[in-house]
This record gives structure tokens, sequence and C-alpha cells, in this order.
DNA sequence: CTTTTTTATAACACTCTGTAACAACAGCTG
DNA sequence: CAGCTGTTGTTACAGAGTGTTATAAAAAAG
């Protein structure tokens, strides 16, 4: 490899082994390397480093990989690639969008890995990690403009639409997790006051409100897509504007 | 279920009426069966017999499920899926690092339990399975365009046809296996709702559904054609646009 | 040709979603 | 402080989605 890179993976899987080989080789192509046996050290792990991705395997002891996944969905957008093993229920997993950036089945060759890791990290934009609502700027999707300094709305001819701030806080998770479906849990964790504890069916209700402020037909929507038994799934590409 | 198997479970329980109705309703669906009280009588069986998987109920008297777990992942890899008592997470955990490959908690939805025998045997190379989803891009055929991004679908004039989630499912499992013989089940397994163990001949159902949607003709299919007594087969040649 | 098996679909039951209406509450104004 | 305004969660109910049952039609078997 000719560029050097600075990120910093994390590796999960229970295989002590697997880890150090992982761990070597990646080291050795340039990136900061982490290690966690399970879903618990990961947590740990994602609270003292600055991780950029997660290769997650997907048979874990305890919550497996598929569950720590969604988990983390629900709170960050850090790029994960699943390892599974050869001869598994690709389909099932892959029909489950966890929301999982690439999926590698095992056995695999190193250097697949590697050229997946760069693939998923180029199409991330290597964001920073952590919360959603850290970027300071504007998102721009379907001719809308979401201003985040001023948490206002431009419309495509131009003109301003109020939000309520839950209103905003929803549309920004949106924004920030687009064409991924989000459960109602997810957006309540993303989306609501730190002091709610509202019902879940509640963001029906938000989801309404901000589909009538976007002019977006439920039933053929353009931005707000309902997927049903699962949630809600931001339709358009965003492209964030500074 | 309609599908033929041949692998032969063993039932371990040491209450012989859950063994005589699991041993009935497993039979019923193709499966050969045999039981055992305790870990004395699983040996025994498994030296007797060729097992193909065991189904290990926690309690036992004696050894419990764990030990003989432990035993078994010693010398053998017989897949076990293991019975306990509901929201004993403990036992979950003990029981996948034991070696067990799914954990079922009582009571339990009989479907459920056949749906993780056949997700087992299926991980474990006893059955053969189909090929990968693609993740990304869109699917095309007979001039119609299968969006995967917002999960709709054009017709060939380009008019906009809506999916429900269970019809999109469905579809993006037969473009994503075209020409190739699907049956029932595995069209479950591609196209049914994680949560849901319902009975192959919903399938039919929803096989109708999508049929109307693609103005398809039941007794001169263009895209969709029934296998009798195999499963359904998907006729056109599907083009993957990205 | 009759009987049996398999499939297509209508009808139904049940679940999930959309949204109107309402209640509770906060902030503002006079 | 009363009264107004706007926000947000809850309730209620209509309507859409989905699995099951029932039945007729089609195909295979006898």
């Amino acid at each position: 490899m000719t560029t050097p890179t600075t990120a910093h993976l994390l590796v999960v899987d229970d295989d002590m082994e697997i880890r150090q080989l992982l761990s070597d080789y990646l080291q050795q192509n340039g990136y900061r390397v982490s290690i966690a046996a399970d879903g618990t050290a990961m947590q740990q792990m994602l609270k003292t480093a600055n991780i950029n991705l997660i290769i997650l395997d997907i048979m874990l002891p305890g919550k497996d990989g598929l569950d720590l996944c969604r988990e983390l969905r629900a709170t960050s957008d850090i790029p994960i690639i699943m390892l599974t093993a050869r001869g598994d229920d690709m389909d099932r997993i892959l029909g489950l969008e966890m929301g999982a950036d690439d999926y590698l089945p095992k056995p695999f060759n190193p250097r697949e890995l590697l050229a997946r890791i760069k693939g998923v990290l180029r199409r991330s934009g290597t964001l920073p990690h952590g919360h959603n609502h850290e970027i300071n700027g504007n998102y721009r999707f379907n001719g809308w403009i979401l201003d985040t300094s001023r948490r206002h709305l431009l419309s495509p001819t131009g003109t301003a639409v109020s939000l309520s701030s839950a209103e905003y806080r929803l549309l920004l998770a949106f924004v920030s997790h687009a064409n991924r479906i989000l459960s109602r849990d997810q957006l309540l964790d993303l989306a609501r006051d730190r002091s709610s504890f509202a019902f879940d069916r509640s963001i029906d209700m938000l989801v309404s409100r901000l589909r009538h402020r976007l002019q977006d037909d439920t039933e053929q929507p353009e931005m707000i897509k309902t997927v049903r038994g699962e949630g809600y799934l931001f339709l358009p590409s965003v492209e964030t504007v500074t």
C-alpha cells in the first residue's frame, strides 16, 4: 500500500487467534487496530477510542453480531463490515438489512478484506464518529436544504418552512442516516428529547407531521417511506454542504 | 411442509409427553426422529444411529444439558439446538459457549423450532442453499425495473408500481435467484418477515398478489411460472443495473 | 372417466400504520 | 395572572397489509 492511512479499526471476534491474525495483518497495512472479544468489550472500546470502522464477526457468544449491529446503528454511523461463515445463510442475513456496510464470507483472502475496508471508508467519506447531531453545515436532498446552524428548512422554491424542534430532530436523524431502514426505537433514540419516554407509536405522528411539512405523499413517498413491520426509510441521496 | 428431507433428529428430554409431542410433530414434517430420556440414552443412540442434529433440553435429571453439550463437543460436530426456560439469558450464553448451534426458549411455537432446525442444518452444510442478494443496485427484467434503494417497481411504460413490503421481498428473492426453481420453503426463508413463521401455503397468496402487480397471467406466465410439486420459477433473464 | 393431489384466489381475521381529535403543557402577551 | 398560541404525546378509529381457511379449478394418477 502506498497511501498512508490513519483510520482506526476495531476487530470484534471471539476467536483469539483470528483476532490476533487480523490485527497483525491490518497493522502491517498501515491501520491502527484495536480488538474486542464480545459486545461489552466492543462498547467499552467505542467509548474510549475514536473508531472509524468496525469489523464484526456475526457469530459471537451472547449477543450475536446482528443484534450488536442493529444496536450500534441506533446511535452511531460507524461503518461496519460483517464477517459470516461461508455456507451460512447469507440470503437471510442480507435480507435483514441490519445496516452493515459490507459483508465478507469466511474464510476470506486477507487482501479482499483490505479492499472492502478501503471501499467502505471511501464511501462513508471517513466521517467522524459519534452521535448524529454534530455536523455543522447544511444538508441538501431533493432540492430541499436543511440548515443546521439556523435549524431551518428551505423548500426547493426557496421559501422557508418552519419546523418544530421535534420535527427538526427527526429530520436530522433521517438525513444523517439516509438510505437505511430505521426502526421506531432507533428514531426515538435519535430524535426524542432525552427526558421524554414516549410510546414508540408517537414517532408515527411525528413522521406524519414531517411528511406534511415536506409535502410528501404517504402512498407514493419521495422522501420518507414506510417499511411495514420494520420502520421508516429516508429515500433521497443526501449531500452535505458546508 | 412439502419438501422432503432425510435428516435424522434426536430429541433428548426427560418429559415423556414433550418427547412424544415433538417426535410426532417433527415426523409429520418429514424428519426421521429418535428419542432419548437422558444422557446415557443419548450416547447409546448416537452410537447406533447416524444422527444429523440433536434437540437437547437444558434441564435433565443427572447430567444436565450443558454438561452433555460440552461432552458432545469434545468428540463430535453434530449440530445442537438447546431448549431452555424462557428469559434465562444465562443459559443461552452458557449454551452457546458450550458449543450449541442455536437456542430456543420454552414455550415455543413448533413452527419456530422447524425454522431453527432448517437454519442450523443449512449452516452446518447438510442442506444446499441459494446464492446471495446484491446489496445495492437495480434489477431489470422484461422492461420492468426493481429499484432496491427505493423499494419500488417501475413498469415498462415507466409508471411507478407500489409494492408492499412482503411483495418487495418476494420479488427481490425471485430476481436474485432467476431461472431457478425455488421451493416454497426457500421462498419463505428469503422473503418472509424474520419474526413470522408462516405456513408454506401463504407463499401462494403472495405469489398471486405479486402476479397481479406484474400483470402476469397465471395460465401463460411471462414471469412467475408454477412448477407443480416443486415451487416457482422466475422466467425472465435479469440484468443488474447500477 | 373418476379420484386424488396440488394450486389459485376469494373471503376473512388479525395486525400494523396514518392521521384526526384531544389533552397536557410551555411560552408569550397584554 | 388569564388567555392565546404552538408543540407534543395519547387515544381512537379507519384503512391497508398479511397469514389462514375454504373452495373451485387444474393437473396427475388410477
